[in-house]
DNA sequence: GGTGTGACCAGCT
DNA sequence: AAGCTGGCCACAC
């Protein structure tokens, strides 16, 4: 399993209504330093056959780094916010109630 | 196969 | 407080 397919594996279990971060997803992938890899999958992630939640994956402080790469203006907003998500200044407001970490959610 | 480029992050100055 | 540096690893050229 190569390192994308570990990102995309785990974003996928990212659960509606939840979010979590870069640096999250390569520490739970035991390559804490890679999170810029993580950024890099995420921005690839249309290629990949299943639809990757990659609205629901944000930089540490919950700000919405790669809203420009969904194409549309506001698209990733739109998006968490339809998920119940309240987005201020491109920031998640209640990150760190709304975050969900892989490494300890998945029992790693 | 060297080099530059990232949706990042922590640590240092 | 704001800027720089190094680490990380896949990919395109």
């Amino acid at each position: 399993m190569n390192f994308f397919e570990q990102v995309y594996a785990i974003a996928l279990k990212i659960p509606h209504g939840r979010v979590t971060s870069y640096g999250a997803i390569a520490a739970a992938i035991g390559s804490k330093g890679s999170s810029r890899m993580v950024g890099y999958a995420m921005a690839e992630s249309h290629h990949h056959e299943n639809r990757i939640p990659a609205h629901r994956v944000v930089n540490r402080n919950g700000i919405l780094t790669g809203k420009h790469h969904f194409g549309i203006e506001n698209e990733m907003q739109k998006r968490l916010e339809s998920e119940g998500h309240i987005i201020v200044d491109d920031k998640i407001k209640g990150f760190s109630e709304a975050f969900w970490d892989p490494m300890t959610e998945l029992g790693l």
